[in-house]
DNA sequence: TATCTCTTTGAACGCCCATTCAACCAAATT
DNA sequence: AATTTGGTTGAATGGGCGTTCAAAGAGATA
């Protein structure tokens, strides 16, 4: 069962420390400045280690969005999990998590929206974001679902639901351009009022 | 007054031609991947012509981002001189040409989110970019402005202007992620959607 | 302790690409 | 027609960076 514990530790650690490192190099200056050697000594190690444990630049880049994305659910997932059954406190759960400070923090946006960029000329990023676009879009579809049968009013499921993932994109990308004027505060209220709008019997009194 | 015409004529010629070719190459792989070669290749022109006009491939990349920046907010102009002065046709011409398709196709949208994605690094990209969000934002504002006058109702300005830019921003992104499923037509209800939404007595019979 | 396996090092290699520039050509000016 | 000015060509240059790999180091195994 212990068996060669410390080597994979260690093994472990060092992707973990390179993959840190990766993502802190690309959102200080994209994935194309963002070199081997800067990955490697950003994670006290050298040269020629990122082609040992990920076979190529190219694939690192891979596990990195794949990591990022799965930080990303798994909180979403957990917020979810924590707010009980009630959808109305669910998807007010999912809003908090956007605009956290973990998770809508410049470098997080600014490695994101690099990946996205890059989303029409790899299939292994488009699909990784897919992935992740579909699970948060299944989830929060049917909280919405339960919330227009709650409200009894007769808007488009698959409208609201869309509207409201780009909704929170779009703020996200506010955060890139306008980091000064941006405010995780504002961007929540804004997907409130959105809500509010919506669901005014069961928004009324947030906020 | 006519002098010097047809050499001056080449010469713009010859930027369009290399800007174009610029676009369209970016559009296909990126910033990063595309070379000095595939552009003047791409404009009929040879290797060291685009450092002849615009000095370095740096340059010639904000003279592109300038391009598509005027090239949007031409037409954004042009779409509200024609609608006259109700504030309703308006905003709906801003809405249709957001989603018109010479904006919103795939090789623009993937242009715009290239650039967007380096704005955290390069302040000539921000600076494009910041300056044709505030145009567009003020006269959105303005516009909304009136709506809620109209309207009588006692919702924030800022916080609507924002939302709605931010939507049309998520909704673009979009296009880029999930090109299979998305369609131009159900953006445009989305954000139809937003307005009677904010203001229904003045958009209940729209779409 | 000796051997084997896995991980790390960092110098060396080779490719790609932005940039330079001398030579050339065409338009404008005289 | 002669000269000047401006635009174009494409080969040559040089630097940067991903990748390779022999050698060394550290952990596991016997």
């Amino acid at each position: 069962m212990k068996r060669s514990n410390l080597r994979s530790e260690n093994k472990k650690n060092s992707n973990l420390k390179l993959i840190s490192s990766a993502i802190k190099n690309i959102s200080q200056k994209g994935i194309k400045e963002t070199t081997m050697h800067d990955v490697s000594h950003g994670a006290g190690l050298s040269q020629g280690i990122v082609n040992f444990h990920f076979k190529s630049k190219e694939l690192l880049l891979i596990e990195t969005l794949k990591f990022i994305s799965n930080e990303y659910l798994e909180t979403f997932q957990r917020n979810i999990i924590k707010s009980g059954s009630d959808p109305r406190k669910k998807i007010i759960s999912i809003i908090n998590n956007d605009f956290s400070k973990k998770i809508c923090s410049q470098d997080k946006m600014a490695v994101w929206f690099t990946f996205f960029s890059e989303v029409k000329f790899k299939p292994a990023y488009q699909q990784i974001c897919k992935e992740r676009d579909l699970y948060y879009q299944n989830i929060t579809q049917n909280i919405l679902r339960e919330l227009i049968i709650k409200e009894n009013n007769n808007i488009s499921e698959k409208n609201i639901s869309r509207g409201l993932q780009a909704l929170v994109m779009g703020l996200w990308l506010d955060q890139l351009e306008d980091p000064d004027t941006f405010s995780r505060k504002q961007a929540k209220e804004i997907c409130f009022d959105y809500l509010k709008k919506n669901f005014p019997k069961q928004f009324k009194n947030i906020l």
